[in-house]
DNA sequence: TGTGAGCAGGAAAACGTTTAACTGTCCAGC
DNA sequence: GCTGGACAGTTAAACGTTTTCCTGCTCACA
């Protein structure tokens, strides 16, 4: 067994200290009786050698437990293994929108089955924060690609990454037309636009919007595709509202607008936690969902259908926005075949209770 | 400027591509006409240069955009910088409980300020595809140290990370007297006792419990401290039902209680995605909360008070808990000066809507 | 004039892999 | 008998840092 272990020339107990310490690969050379090219090569199933090698270099692997160092490897030219994501938002925001846990795990069970790490950074809300993180990630060389998401308007990050040389695809829609590849959706304002296609052939006529931050390119889009919907039966919106991501400043936001005479009949959200934020102030001011106000959320959270009444919402398909971005990285990095990217499902109106006649 | 690089013999155009390649530390050496072992002791303040050379490094390092390669750094014996986090869970588990989201930002919030990582890996429930994350993680030396959650009963983690060398911290009960550091806050069973006193003082006799799936140590450790509060009233629970995770199970699971003729007056739940599934159980089931039926969750999750009736809960620190979980292994790993750990506020109950007077 | 301290900084090894280039042996074919 | 090729590996360089000794040099002081 370890008789063959090799006594390399130290102080006495060094040895012994060293023994204990992590195990290497000329540990696995030496117990095999091979050079640690040969382990190398073997293990990464480079060369030829014949099977009774290739067998006593597997079992010296798995008896000793080893496993080439990451840093080593990476250091050597070869591939980091892990992938970064920087989240720009304030962690109490990221709590109360779980559209983020959805993506990551998307992006997770694509990842893990190829032994890739997802490197995570929240930083806060501050632009040169998440531009720092960047920066560091791809300086420091620790990881071979980042997923960017929620892309802003004047986005300074995909010149950056450029510049910092760093593979990046964006989930979501770019900014003007920045040149980095990106993964969405086909059709993707179908959902939105048939949101607005119900509100209406339900008999509404005061619909209203509440969106999310200014800065984001989304905010600006779906605002756009709902009023150009409206537009199409000869109406406006009858507000639109800007909220944050926040469940409390929408729902005062509603609460304010409801209190109002001219109150909308129905509201479309930026995403369900708002949309149910919506509800529960609805509810407080005396008003019944969707007697009284008509409601549409955004995503299709698991939320959304344990709610009372269920949500209706325009579902996002976004574990498979998160698996399609992995992939893509992947493919740049050259660790997966170029081929098309998974199908992302189009976002999709999914009817449920909280949408009804409108009222009168 | 780039007159002073080094002219290494090598292809003529294998260096015009090298130079456009990443800068390393030579590059910035040869710049600030000092060798690397310079570079290295001025960015890392370690030995004593005069005021001149330092400002010629840094400014070099500035110009060039330098940060040393985390791979080398990490050869070379130093830390990864990084902290590793395996959640065992289904990706769409794990996104309809926030719970982690939210220990997540507080351990990020730590990290982040100390240039340190967060290595997320999610991975299935399979016990041993955990396991292997782990293995991979320590003997790639991808990370310094691993945050745990979700003890188990049996946990394997432990002494798994004990052989493998790996600082870790566990957030939560241990199993048995497992010698792995921990956080928790103090006095954790307070807030459940609380719960208990509160209901059987609006007059509740017939309480539930809906917990957690078997193997979480807490579950059994709440359901005890459940029990035992009951007793002190004379009381045993009216119904122990165990769960999933996920509100589907819970909903179904809460409306078949509902259906029989010995039904509770209240319910407690093991968290609030549980509750807030209980609560449209019951409100499908044509009862009204409170009045019909109170509902008690757990962790407050800022869904909570967003719903209507708003959740009366036991609130846990969890960003709290996430903060002191990275400070711990922080401190491990001698990044952190030794020191009390900030205290994590103790569960508490929150009374809020859900909860009202016994029925009849 | 010699000596030692203190300063400013350099040379080189080490960390653990991967890989290009090479070596030695054996055998087939001419 | 010699060449060429396949086989079964080995050697050594390279990746980019950090760190442990070093080496000159200057200057004060005996």
């Amino acid at each position: 067994m370890g008789r063959k272990d090799p006594a390399f020339a130290a102080g006495t107990d060094t040895v012994a200290q060293r023994r204990t310490d992590r195990v290497t690969i000329s540990d696995v050379a030496a117990l095999a009786g091979v050079s640690t090219a040969a382990v190398s090569k073997i293990v990464n199933g480079k060369g030829s050698f014949p099977q009774a090698t290739r067998d006593r270099v597997q079992r010296a692997v798995v008896q000793l437990n080893w496993a080439p160092s990451a840093a080593a490897v990476a250091l050597r030219g070869a591939r980091t293994r892990a992938i970064g994501m920087v989240a720009g938002r304030t962690p109490d925001v990221l709590n109360s929108d779980p559209h983020f846990a959805l993506l990551i795990a998307g992006i997770e069970s694509e990842l893990a089955p190829r032994d890739h790490g997802l490197l995570l950074h929240i930083v806060g809300e501050q632009p040169d924060a998440a531009e720092r993180a960047y920066r560091r990630l791809a300086t420091e060389r620790r990881v071979d690609g980042v997923i960017l998401t929620e892309s802003r308007v004047g986005d300074p990050r995909f010149a950056l990454l450029r510049g910092l040389r760093l593979p990046a695809v964006l989930v979501g829609t770019p900014w003007q037309s920045d040149p980095v590849p990106t993964v969405r959706a086909a059709e993707q304002d179908q959902g939105m636009a048939d949101a607005v296609e119900h509100l209406v052939g339900l008999g509404h006529r005061r619909i209203g919007y509440v969106s999310g931050p200014e800065d984001r390119v989304h905010t600006g889009r779906r605002r756009a595709v709902f009023t150009e919907a409206l537009a199409r039966h000869g109406l406006s919106p009858s507000h639109l509202l800007a909220s944050d991501f926040a469940g409390q400043t929408t729902g005062s936001l509603v609460e304010k607008v409801l209190a109002t005479a001219d109150r909308p009949s129905a509201l479309v959200l930026a995403n369900d936690m708002m949309a149910l934020a919506a509800l529960a102030a609805a509810q407080r001011t005396g008003r019944q969902v969707p007697r009284d106000l008509s409601l549409i959320g955004h995503d299709d959270l698991p939320v959304g259908h344990l709610l009372h009444p269920r949500l209706t919402t325009v579902r996002q398909d976004l574990a498979g926005l998160g698996r399609a971005a992995a992939l893509s990285v992947l493919q740049q990095l050259g660790e997966e075949p170029a081929g098309p990217l998974p199908e992302v499902t189009p976002p999709q109106l999914v009817v449920r209770e909280s949408t009804g006649p409108a009222p009168g």
